[in-house]
DNA sequence: CCAGTGGTTGACTGACCAGTCAATCCGGAC
DNA sequence: GTCCGGATTGACTGGTCAGTCAACCACTGG
């Protein structure tokens, strides 16, 4: 009846992949069985065999195809005429919006990639990298036009706002931090404030390095 | 003959929490056997099972032995008499020296505890919320007193402050960022400096929520 | 010299699970 | 209607590994 009732193809493997990203979100990649996102995707086990080479290959397609739209956004940021303070906010705004609209995924991607230095974060380094280059390229391009100053470096000024983005996010993951549509929106502005403005009410100490 | 030849009961005990340390460290938690660790420490398997309950006790130990020595250092620092922008230098050093002095120990807690929402992370939850809190409690103080703005709220910034500090670690740790003894220093000032002072040039758009 | 106690050993077991594969289904081509 | 090939199924296998346990050792005190 449904399209899912007699979905076939391509559409089976999208539904393994979503099943994934609920069963990894819930269980974490290493304690699900492969059983576990089979069933969730309603199909049958080997199924997942017939679409991904391993259980790997599912998680790393899952991040793959999330982080690139992750680079297609940030390049595509960088392209437009903007202060970088806004295209911080642009960025941290996405990343934000990511977590509003899909949670889950987002929960897989850090916890299981980006933040994994033992297992998948080390195979997809150079892909993660891509993206901490991307922002600093823009802090770069700010300290010469004097629009930021120069008392770090953009590849350091790059790490920080990336880890306050995403610290900010685990804290929602673990349930640290209250979610919900304001708390979303005040974070992106708390975010691209606490980088770009400092905490610091005066900021008689701060000399270029 | 060396006393490590000799060694019985309480030493073997840190013995096998030091061999635990370096596994965990090269394999990760996950990947790694028991056996590894027995191995590692020159002990026979069951060793293991004699001084903790399960592989899982031999990680909290570790975790829990240094972050109470993190919770005492921040308690401590707060004690003193000093403006929040040293406070909070005092606790990057401390972290950042806690790496220089062993990295595969801060590896280990990061990765496989800190960062781990799924498994230890759940676990220990309140005694890393612990350290945000202490943290907060600095900001809070020095927003009170007129040192710090008001622009964001005290957890957000204990929230920033520890993710770029843990970020650059992760640096370190996936070998993304050079390590030496010139680096670690200037880790420390370039948190503070970016925490503290902020990136922008002027601050015409920094206003208190 | 002989228990007794606590540290130490490592072979073994039971459970678990990723990945395989032979069989079956189904829709289209002819 | 029959045949073909890709999609789909799920029982099964092989290997791994955490945790157990019965035996062994070394010291101590009587």
């Amino acid at each position: 009846m449904a399209s899912a009732q007699r979905a076939t193809g391509p559409d089976k493997r999208r539904m393994i992949l979503d099943a994934a990203v609920v069963v990894f979100a819930k269980k974490g990649f290493h304690a699900c069985r492969v059983s576990d996102i089979a069933d969730e995707a309603n199909v049958a086990y080997g199924l997942v065999y017939h679409y991904f080479r391993s259980k790997d290959e599912v998680l790393d397609t899952l991040f793959l195809e999330r982080w690139n739209v992750l680079l297609e956004v940030i390049t595509e940021i960088d392209r437009q005429q903007l202060p970088a303070r806004d295209k911080l906010y642009a960025i941290a705004s996405f990343i934000v919006d990511s977590y509003r609209h899909d949670p889950d995924l987002m929960k897989v991607i850090i916890v299981e990639v980006t933040r994994a230095a033992n297992s998948f974060g080390r195979t997809h380094l150079t892909t993660i990298r891509e993206a901490y280059a991307l922002i600093a390229g823009i802090v770069e391009k700010a300290q010469a036009d004097g629009s930021f100053r120069c008392a770090v470096t953009p590849g350091f000024a790059a790490l920080a706002f990336y880890g306050a983005i995403e610290q900010v996010l685990t804290g929602w993951i673990f349930d640290m931090l209250p979610r919900g549509e304001e708390e979303f929106d005040e974070a992106k502005a708390f975010i691209v404030e606490t980088i770009c403005g400092g905490l610091d009410a005066d900021r008689a100490s701060a000399r270029a390095v």
